[in-house]
DNA sequence: TATCCACCCTGTATCCACTAGAGGGTCAAG
DNA sequence: CTTGACCCTCTAGTGGATACAGGGTGGATA
C-alpha cells in the first residue's frame, strides 16, 4: 500500500537506509508492484516504527535484531528485554564517565591557556611528550624529513 | 633507530596503526633499513606521542593535523589552538547531553518493567508505535511475510 | 503524443579510525 | 639448517548508514 517513499517519510528515514535494513534482514521484503516498486503494508510501517524506535535510543543493529525475536515470540519472558536495555544502560554510564573525564582534561587545558603565541602554548605542550632531550625546543612534534636520521 | 615493533610498544600503538598513520601523512615516512624495515627516529617518537595523546583526548585524525600543523609554525597565535579544543569541549558537551537524555528514557522504561512475560512487556510497549488499529494485539511489530500485502 | 518531473530501481563506493589476515621476506639464536 | 620473532605489502572488513551513477516508471501537463 505504500511506496518507499511515503514510508520513509512517515518514520522519518532516509529511503536508502530503509532499503539498507532489508538488505540487513531487519526490514522484510515487500511486494512489488507492476513497475518492480516496493509496496508496503501497515505491519512493514510498524516494524520500520519500532526499529527507529529502538534505533533512537542507542541500540545496535545486533541489539535491535534481538529485540525484535523477542517481541515475536509472546509467551517469553520479558527477563531477556529487561537484560538487553540494562546492558545497555551501563554502556551508556560508561561513555558518559569517559566523556567527562575527557572534559574535564580540556577544559583544564583551555584554562591555562593565556592567548600568547603557539611557541609557549600550554594546550600543546600538553600534548606534547613530557621528557624530551637534546632538541632545540624542550617541545618538538614536528616532521621529521622522510628518509631522515 | 626504532623499528616499528618498538616504536609502537613506547606508545601503545598497534604496527598496523603506525603504518596507518604513515599512510595518512600525519607520520612522516622513515628511513629504511638494508632489509627493509622502517627505522624510526626520536622525532618520530615524538610526533607519535603527540598524535596518541591527542587522539586519546578525543580529537579527530583532522584535528590532530590542524595541531600538528600548528604546532609546526611558532610565531602564530595560540588562538587557533585554542578555537580546537573549544570546539571540541562543545562537542563533547553535546554528546554527554544526549547520553543522558538517553540514559534517563531507558531507566524509566526499566522501572517500569515488572519482569512478565513478552505480552506484556512495557519496554517492548514503548518501543512499538503508537496508535495501531485492527491487528490481533495492539503491539505486533512481527516480521510480515516475504512478499505479503 | 511528447516531454517533464518526481519518484523508483540496482549496484557500487564512501565515511571514520582502525583492525585483521594472507602470503611472504629478514635476521639472530640454537 | 631450522625455528621463531619480527618485518613487509596489499586487501578487505567493521557499523550504520549515506551518496551517487545510470537507468526505469508513472502521472500531469503542453
Amino acid at each position: 500500500m505504500l511506496l518507499i517513499g511515503e514510508l520513509a517519510r512517515r518514520t522519518g528515514t532516509k529511503v536508502e537506509t530503509v532499503r539498507f535494513y532489508e538488505r540487513e534482514g531487519l526490514l522484510p521484503p515487500p511486494k512489488r508492484t507492476a513497475g518492480n516498486y516496493r509496496a508496503y503494508s501497515n505491519r512493514h510501517l510498524n516494524r520500520l516504527s519500532f526499529i527507529r524506535r529502538a534505533r533512537d535510543l542507542g541500540f545496535t543493529l545486533d541489539q535491535v535484531r534481538e529485540l525484535l525475536d523477542l517481541a515475536d515470540d509472546a509467551n517469553r519472558s520479558c527477563a531477556a528485554v529487561d537484560a538487553i536495555a540494562s546492558t545497555h544502560v551501563a554502556e551508556i554510564d560508561r561513555k558518559i564517565a569517559d566523556l567527562n573525564a575527557l572534559r574535564e582534561e580540556l577544559v583544564r587545558l583551555l584554562d591555562q591557556c593565556e592567548q600568547g603565541t603557539i611557541a609557549h602554548c600550554l594546550i600543546l605542550d600538553a600534548l606534547a611528550p613530557a621528557g624530551l632531550e637534546g632538541t632545540a625546543h624542550r617541545r618538538d612534534v614536528s616532521a621529521p624529513d622522510p628518509g631522515r636520521e
